[in-house]
DNA sequence: CGGAATCTTGAGGGAGCTCAACAGTAGTGG
DNA sequence: CCACTACTGTTGAGCTCCCTCAAGATTCCG
């Protein structure tokens, strides 16, 4: 069930974006933040575990990730399903939509979220007018290639405690980039099922995975989510750090 | 061990280049094709199983595959080793090294490749020049994007036999849509350790699952490669199907 | 209050792993 | 030119990680 529009309007100025004042997102010139300001046609909101794009859609929208939790997923004919990726604040949501035919993969909500909409439409004159923007998204596409790359040699390689320490310290870094998670807020809103999915496991043995996980003191299951405790921790056990923050674009 | 450009010198000039004649490819402009000749620097030969990219390098180039077989891949501290996606003529190698610090992936060549090499500090003067370049490269990136989710969702939740199949049918679709491949030419230069290393198995499971769809007749394996015979077989056998044919953008 | 998710745990089975050995081929150096 | 080594492909045996089945406890939600 796909959650419509509530709201036409700009709720939230591009000039007054949130996003723009978390440390790692890199500065707008003036006539670029009047480009995104009058390229953007209003908001989505979307309740907790709507389905926001479906696979196979011509979607005539794009969208950016303002809050919230999201994923993207793939399923087989079969029902088998398979979480790709994330989505947090600054992320965009949809662009594979609006350059190929058609969605290849679904996105869902996690917690409620808001998205500024894009038409997709005019997505071409953004590169026309704003070379500098043209080139994040780029960049954006690029990094999340990236992101597909150390899933793709987890899920591949590594054995199912590292997997899942993994995934628990890329999202954790994740959650803290993009300011849904905090020193105070480290709690990440997914199920076990959830995990079994990204992690390409059966969901009793994600449960044991993370119960391993959990006796060791680096996590924390409680209230339909996971509490990070030890984000040292989970690094290490899955030999995997995060790249240093840097200036990173959004629109 | 790094191979050397043998060549300074644009040998192929970019108005001659043989993709461009390829089915599937758009067409360029005159003035895009000045521009994309003029930023090409030379051509770089690599010998077979030599590696072009290396992961934590800061390389000054990127690299546009005009013939051979190549792959990307990550290893882990201990040796893992898994391949991420393969590269045949069209495809662009290094653009993430171009866009973020480093290389976060290495790239290997299966067959002696040619490359035309293009200079990273010219890169956003692309997008400024060639607004539709620029959304070309976007494009591309987004489709790499979507192969690597197909990827995830084989290998997080396909069986071996599938997982084979979907591979072997995949690479068929690339190796005939690059022209690397024709209805005489069906074979794919890879070890089966080359499979292993994609199929996220042991090398012994996968000369087992390969066994399986040599006895049913859909594939051989012969010369240090795949002979693939029956690709409708394999699509059927993975329920996985590639995207229609459509004007693709190239660099 | 009842049904549907979600989380948990135990038991048994199987897909895929490691170890091991061998054959064929390619590459290399004396 | 041949011997030697490295790589590749193949097959068997036993083991283990992870799967499925099953059942129960807890929480959420209408």
């Amino acid at each position: 069930m796909t959650t419509e529009p509530r709201s036409n309007v700009t709720r939230v100025s591009c000039f007054d974006c949130p996003l723009r004042s978390l440390a790692g997102f890199r500065a707008f010139s003036e006539s670029e933040l009047n480009f995104v300001s009058q390229f953007k046609r209003g908001e989505l909101l979307a309740d907790s575990s709507s389905t926001i794009l479906v696979e196979g859609a011509k979607s005539a929208h794009l969208y950016t990730v303002l809050s919230g939790w999201g994923f993207r997923y793939k399923i087989l004919e079969d029902g088998r399903r398979q979480i790709l990726n994330y989505v947090v604040p600054g992320d965009m949501v949809g662009l594979q939509g609006a350059l190929m035919a058609e969605m290849q993969h679904s996105v869902e909500a996690l917690t409620p979220m808001t998205l500024c909409v894009f038409e997709r439409s005019k997505l071409y004159s953004l590169f026309e007018r704003h070379a500098g923007l043209g080139f994040d998204l780029t960049w954006l596409a690029a990094r999340e290639e990236a992101i597909l790359d150390e899933h793709l040699l987890s899920i591949g390689r590594r054995s199912a405690v590292e997997r899942a320490a993994y995934l628990l310290g890329f999202l954790y870094d994740r959650g803290i980039k993009s300011g849904m998670l905090s020193e105070t807020n480290r709690h990440i809103p997914v199920t076990q099922m959830h995990f079994a999915d990204t992690l390409g496991l059966s969901i009793v043995h994600t449960n044991k995975t993370l119960r391993k996980l959990a006796d060791r003191g680096l996590i924390l299951w409680r209230e339909r989510g996971c509490e990070i405790l030890d984000p040292e921790g989970l690094q290490t056990l899955s030999s995997w750090a995060p790249e240093e923050l840097r200036q990173r674009p959004f629109i």
